[in-house]
DNA sequence: CCTACCGATCGGTAGG
DNA sequence: CCTACCGATCGGTAGG
């Protein structure tokens, strides 16, 4: 045992927080996030709480971290297992989708939510939230591309395109999801999805 | 001359605060609106700025609707002149694609934005601006629907699926634009919104 | 529309 | 990890 006692419920403890921030931060967003809640919420003082990150933007970019891990875990990883290319990509909007009807956030999903809370700012949280996107369409991107060379999409098909239509539909199932409750919106998403990936260029 | 002096400014005074509001919350969000920001900016007393709504909650009504307008304004009464169906439903989509693009709001797409920040609570912030969306898909469907009476959308066409769809890829492009400043975003939305209305059902 | 004020909560620090 | 505390700010009220 490496860790001594103390050091291994110090990380516990730290997980706890992160765990507890994520879904807070779902619903009341990542300003709305306050470290008294946190600590009333797992029976902490304020300071041991904040006594792990230091500051409150630390904090932020903690559970930003840790609530791309889940998205990663839930989408991408659950995807392994697909050919490289379109049968990756396919079962990625799947996923995706899924993702969205588990509620696996409270609030939705949380890079959307992020995304729209800090699009109008500056600072570390929001350049955290552009890089994740950033590399997510670049994962599609790469798919895409790899059907494309597996001759499964048109050779003229638009990559940047394809990722932009995929993110924009999830998106707009996210907001059909948690806003109206639409249980039509994850068929509409899939079916605009396929149609996306099997009539590019056009 | 029929309202008093005193009551015609304090009507410009309510504007000037409503017309603040919209600005910084476009920002901020409308939770983080708060009232000592807008006393500060306007160089009024914090009770001279609640004094006109009451409650910081009628203040956010009253914001939201203000910004409703604005996009009513900005997208909806500058396609009035096309023709009701297709052409319409193409003028929207121009309209919209030009009212992200020209920043109408400094945190982009207003609606977008508190629709994020409230689809996971309760109360009758987040149930306006459910009901401002539902309208704006509503209006969407019924150019669609007009648009297949007159032989220029095929007849199966779904129009849930043309109003969903089109949303989405608004919505995407208000993200690329605001995280990314990608200036091919709105190019891309405006493709793919004439995919839709070309391509429907397929 | 103002001043003056309320209790609550914010992020953060000192010291242990 | 705690208690005790800091100045600032929150939404809101009383009284004029």
């Amino acid at each position: 045992m490496s860790p001594r006692r103390s050091q291994l419920e110090a990380r516990q403890t730290r997980a706890a927080i992160v765990e507890r921030a994520v879904q807070v931060s779902s619903v009341e967003g990542l300003e709305g996030l306050t470290i008294g809640r946190l600590a009333s919420d797992l029976q902490m003082s304020k300071s041991g709480v904040l006594g792990h990150f230091g500051t409150k933007e630390a904090l932020q970019l903690t559970t930003l971290e840790a609530a791309i891990q889940v998205f990663r875990r839930e989408v991408w990883e659950r995807t392994a297992d697909a050919e490289t290319g379109l049968p990756r990509l396919l079962a990625i909007c799947d996923a995706w989708i899924s993702y969205l009807e588990r509620d696996v956030f409270r609030g939705g999903c949380f890079l959307t939510s992020a995304s729209c809370e800090f699009d109008g700012r500056e600072g570390p949280v929001r350049d955290a939230i552009a890089s994740a996107l950033s590399r997510w369409h670049e994962a599609l991107g790469s798919q895409a591309r790899a059907a494309i060379d597996a001759g499964d999409l048109p050779p003229g098909s638009d990559i940047a395109a394809i990722a932009f239509q995929l993110n924009a539909l999830a998106m707009g199932a996210n907001q059909a999801l948690q806003l109206f409750g639409d249980q039509s919106a994850p068929q509409a998403a899939r079916r605009a999805m396929r149609a996306t990936l099997s009539l590019e260029p056009q």
